[in-house]
Formats: C-alpha cells, sequence, structure tokens
DNA sequence: TTCATGTTGTTATAATATAACATAACACTA
DNA sequence: TAGTGTTATGTTATATTATAACAACATGAA
C-alpha cells in the first residue's frame, strides 16, 4: 500500500492499483470534459483495460479483451480508440514494444522518459527535467527543433533485481 | 563538400557522401575481421544499401533493392542480414519509424541518440555524454539497470527549417 | 573427404496497422 | 421532435512488418 502514482518510480507489487486505474480515469473524464471531446464508453473502455496494470499493452491484446467483454470488435475498433487516446494525451505509445501504457497526468505538451523493465515488464514514466534539458540543448546547439521525443530505456528494476539470475 | 562524418550533425546536401558509404564499409570490413566474424557478401550488400544516404531505410525497402540488384531475395534473407548488422553494431534499428540506419562508430557498447527531421528524412546520431549522464543518474537514483536505449527525437532540422512553411 | 557449423534459400504464416465504405449515435437547430 | 450535419463505430478487406521451420549450400577444420 504506497505509492498513489506511478510517476518517477517503479509501482511496488502491492500497491493500490485500483486506485491508479480510478484515478486515471477521473482525471480522462475531467480533462476530456475541459477539452470538449468525448471519452465514448469505448474509448473509456480501452483507456480501463490500458490501466489494467503498469504494463505496456498491445493492440491486439486489447481487442481480445474486448472481445471477451462480449463486444465484437475488429482491429479499427481498438486503434481508432487509441488514436483518440494518444492524440489526447491520455496514453502514450512505446515503441519499442508495439504498445501503448496509461499516462497518470495527461497533457498533451509534457515530455516523457520511459524505464521499461523486461523482468516485470512494468514502465515507469519520468519527466526528468535534466533528462529534457540536456536534449534540448543539444537541439538548440545544431538548431533543430523538436516536435516529439520517444525515450525508452530498457532494463531491470530494483524489485526485479536479484530474484532471479538473469532472465 | 564536408561533413566527413554525420556524428552529432545533419550532414549537409552537398556532403561527399560517397565518402562516407566507403568508409562506413571499410570500417565495417576491418571491425569484422578483428571480431571474427564474417562480412559476407549479402550482409555487406545490405550494409551499403542501408548506408545509400542518411535516412533510416525499411527492410522492404532493402528487400526491393535486392530485388533489383537481380538477387531473388525474400524477407528472411533481408532480416537476417539486419540481425547480423544490428548485433554487431553496425547498424541501428529506429523504433519509431522501424527502420534501419547504418552506424558511423562501430562499437558494441556505445550510447547513441537520434534527431531525426521529418522534413528530409535524415537522421543524426549523437553520442551526447550530457544526456547520456542525465539518464544514468536517474536509473542509479530509481535503481534500474540499464541494458538498452532508444533515444528517438523527431522534428525539423536546420536545413529544413525555413524551406518550406510546414510538412 | 568428411564432418560440424554457419549462412542462405524457400515456403508459409504471425503480428501489427490502415484503407475504404456502411451504419449508427449524437447534438444542434429549426 | 424531426431533420440535418458531424462524429463515432461497424465491417470487410488488405497493407506492412516480422518470424518460424525446414531444406540446401558454403566454409573451414580435422
Amino acid at each position: 500500500m504506497s505509492l498513489p502514482k506511478q510517476h518517477q518510480q517503479f509501482p511496488s507489487a502491492d500497491h493500490d492499483h485500483q486506485h491508479c486505474v480510478a484515478q486515471a480515469l477521473h482525471e480522462a473524464e475531467s480533462y476530456c470534459r475541459k477539452r470538449g471531446v468525448r471519452l465514448t464508453k469505448l474509448r473509456r473502455r480501452v483507456l480501463e483495460l490500458i490501466w489494467a496494470n503498469h504494463r505496456p499493452v498491445g493492440a491486439y491484446d486489447l481487442l481480445q479483451q474486448l472481445t471477451l467483454d462480449g463486444h465484437k470488435a475488429a482491429p479499427p475498433t481498438v486503434y481508432r480508440s487509441l488514436d483518440f487516446l494518444l492524440g489526447n494525451g491520455l496514453i502514450h505509445r512505446i515503441n519499442s514494444l508495439n504498445a501503448f501504457v496509461g499516462c497518470d497526468h495527461p497533457g498533451l505538451d509534457h515530455t516523457a522518459q520511459f524505464f521499461i523493465c523486461r523482468g516485470c515488464g512494468q514502465a515507469a514514466e519520468l519527466d526528468d527535467a535534466k533528462i529534457e534539458s540536456a536534449i534540448a540543448d543539444h537541439a538548440t546547439r545544431i538548431g533543430f527543433s523538436i516536435e516529439r521525443r520517444s525515450i525508452e530505456i530498457t532494463g531491470i528494476c530494483t524489485h526485479c533485481e536479484g530474484e532471479h539470475s538473469d532472465a
């Protein structure tokens, strides 16, 4: 029972995950209301499924979950919801995994870096000012105008370290 | 005529690209000899095709090039060469583009960051110590053991800025 | 030459993602 | 509240990216 947000940290195994999900959905609702966009039932459900844990989820996993719900869905159903959620900053895409993970502080223009544990599969979203400024500085130096970042660091998190020798 | 290496910079349009390719192939050969691995004709050709310019290239583009060569190739042919080149640090994979780009300073353990211009499609490979140490510091702080990095910054390079209003 | 290993060929298929058009839901207004 | 434009979803087909599995060939060492 701890770590109300995954922000900057890997959540411990016993954290109150129901709280993460509830808060994420609540924030998404208020955020969409504020922006005047519609968090439909389908989109809300997809977001909820993505938040099932702190691991990035693939589009076809989501599709399978929807099917288990009894929702007869096809790929475009999922991808359109994902596009909406991405476009409104409610989720992030993890390119190195072709997968999607919830964002715990919705907002279009925040930067983000991900540490991804190959042991437990969890992803921690960071917003490290030093990393961001180091990148921004380099961009300035070479006259590059940044539009998007994809910063994905893979390895082993503190909880998994030592639990198994390697894999 | 300038910029013998793409390192840290976007190459200008008129740089001596033949030189880039020749040097990359030469370095690859000596690197493979040193490591005792075989840069076969096919692998060398794939590497050469990747170095055709400073833009990341897709696997199926390479396949098409090989076919134009008269080489009747199938996807595994290309992917196996790519695996070899990746495994020996001769190319990098750009996850956000599902594409591959030549590495100009072969070596397995170097870190790398990419600035990718959506105007000209070129990718500049950086090795910025400040970015790397900012990431390493954060990893240390949260007890994360880094294995792989994928740092891809998309935007507009200095050569493309101003050339066209937007797209 | 023979064997072991590594490389490439070949066929099939998996996994991820989008195009294009039809239908349904919603929300505004007359 | 019926009509209308817009947004969202359903549906079918297909594009794009990547790998599995096994056969054939090449290379180098004994």
